[in-house]
DNA sequence: TTGAAAGCGCTAACAC
DNA sequence: GTGTTAGCGCTTTCAA
């Protein structure tokens, strides 16, 4: 049996395909009460559905929306970012077609040749984390970058707040009177991420009265494994300069720090007390003791850019920058050497 | 500057629409060379891109691929199996429409109407991990199974081959020397991950001559803190019956017994070797030490469901098993006491 | 209140 | 070798 079209419903009705349309979409305004009701009546037992091709062709339309993404494959994070895209377009009637280019420039230009031949509605550009991107050249101007920014600020952009995340986790050691607290960064001076947060550590010190010692800042691989040699380094200072806390880059390091730490023979929280950065799913929470860190609003931000590329929101600044939340677990304790 | 169209491009190489159609599609068997020639630079000059939309309309043909998931959100795999459903895809110029449900019956309705009234070209149905699933009563016929498989094998399924998987895990242990090798279980016997591995222990045991101890066989909830629980029970066995590996069912769980080992004071490899599953990203080879596990083929999962769906490639039975790699690092090694 | 008909951009049968 | 033309299924004027 072959799928019902709008003829085979007017047919059925015993009135014109114009009826049925207007009936189908609601705007019924000029139709009687009774030919609505019959042409109800006809789709529903013809199980018809509307041919979304054929209207796309016909409106320019397809309640579609494009999402390119630099590597899915890799991160533990796009997932929610996704779904949160998803979420939004399909509260709003869209779908989502998905394109990954693996950072190859030559499949990017071909993804964006194929959503617009696919007459998306609009295009997500998203990176898997927060960085600058050069904007490809065939981009649609309404397109919205998620979790990246362009040098020109060209697109609207949504990124986590990093700055303002990192200010939570190092207050949270401030707060539990940590004096000595050590940032450890992550190396290379690319990633927005990087400098945010180690500003934000700089400065929560500096205006708690605290100061700055250069020897608790050290840069490594992100990694857990260059988490545990930056934190091994720390552990292995004099005992009055050693930190008693830790920020770390991500909960990777943290990871390596909780690693150092065991093998320096300490206990966390108990003598030594670390926050992370990410709440990295099946990490953070699952380490021995669960670790306190900061949680991207990757969920959020995958809405956002849906809602603002469908025009359901305008974005007042052209990077917008999402709240992070803090997430206290068991990894932070008072120093037991005040 | 309006999008070019094929009109477009007809007018400027002086020929008719069904020239252009035709050179443009490769099938220009009956054009001239010269023809040929001055539609391409046309096209080229105006940017022309066709519009699929059109083209689907005409041929009933989308080259776009619908995928319908669970639960995106939550798993660090789907973005592999994705990866490899979006790859095989794009290599064969179609495009990944991606629906996800949150396991919403409701939702799975409306998605499958989605993906119809889109007209795509194959459905992909994907769960994000192992299970046995009831086919939604809409699916189209030639769809197909991906991370899970229907009861009454109504369309061709790919899944990983647990037990084979297993059974390298297993015999890896058995290979090291060990003779008390523990299965750390998960609870609930609806997983078809679960008992699959469980046999598959059962099995490489009694081949290699070993007997079957049930107090080794202990099963918890499928996280961090059960694998944890399930091995100091384990562990508090009095020394000649304590088991001198175990095999978990997956990495989150061998992530407990990890910690349930450094509380009980043994050192891994030394005291205890540890096998685990799943080879989570971002887990397994950051423990300390790292974790021989296997791996699961989600890319390639990915990858087969799509090209079975486009008709490149036919499954020689109802449920294809893919094979399991074995992983190795640094937590298996020779039983300390024989 | 309703129907007829044009046309979205493309492909493919058929003419020439 | 190349052009003409009829639709694919839908929406939307315009006319009745």
């Amino acid at each position: 049996m072959r799928r019902a079209r709008i003829a085979d419903v007017a047919e059925a009705a015993g009135v014109s395909t114009a009826t049925v349309s207007l009936v189908l979409n609601g705007r019924s305004v000029r139709v009687s009460d009774e030919t609505r009701e019959r042409v109800h009546q006809a789709a529903a037992h013809l199980g018809y559905t509307p041919n979304t091709v054929a209207r796309g062709l016909r409106t320019q339309l397809t309640r579609t929306i494009g999402l390119i993404s630099d590597e899915i494959a890799t991160t533990p994070f796009a997932g929610r970012m996704f779904a949160g895209a998803q979420d939004a377009a399909r509260e709003n009637s869209h779908l989502l077609i998905m394109v990954n280019t693996d950072n190859d420039p030559a499949v990017e230009a071909d993804a964006i040749a194929a959503l617009s031949a696919q007459q998306v509605d609009a295009v997500i550009y998203a990176a898997m984390w927060h960085r600058v991107v050069e904007v490809p050249a065939g981009l649609p101007a309404n397109s919205v970058l998620l979790d990246c920014r362009s040098e020109s600020g060209s697109h609207p952009s949504i990124v986590p707040d990093e700055y303002a995340g990192a200010v939570l986790a190092v207050q949270a050691l401030v707060d539990a009177g940590h004096q000595r607290i050590a940032y450890v960064d992550a190396a290379g001076d690319d990633l927005p991420a990087a400098w945010l947060r180690r500003e934000a550590w700089r400065d929560v010190l500096l205006s708690s009265g605290l100061r700055i010692d250069e020897t608790l800042h050290i840069a490594d691989e992100i990694s857990s494994a260059g988490g545990r040699r930056a934190t091994a380094t720390l552990l292995a200072l004099e005992p009055q300069r050693r930190p008693t806390a830790v920020f770390c880059f991500n909960d990777r390091m943290a990871l390596g720090a909780y690693i150092a730490a065991r093998h320096a023979g300490l206990s966390i929280p108990r003598d030594l007390s670390v926050v992370g950065f990410d709440d990295q799913p099946f990490v953070a929470a699952e380490l021995d003791p669960p670790l306190t860190t900061v949680a991207l609003p990757h969920y959020e931000m995958g809405r956002w850019s849906v809602e603002v590329a469908l025009g359901l929101r305008t974005p007042e600044s052209d990077v917008h920058l999402m709240a992070c939340r803090l997430v206290t677990r068991d990894s932070v304790a008072p120093p037991s050497v005040p």
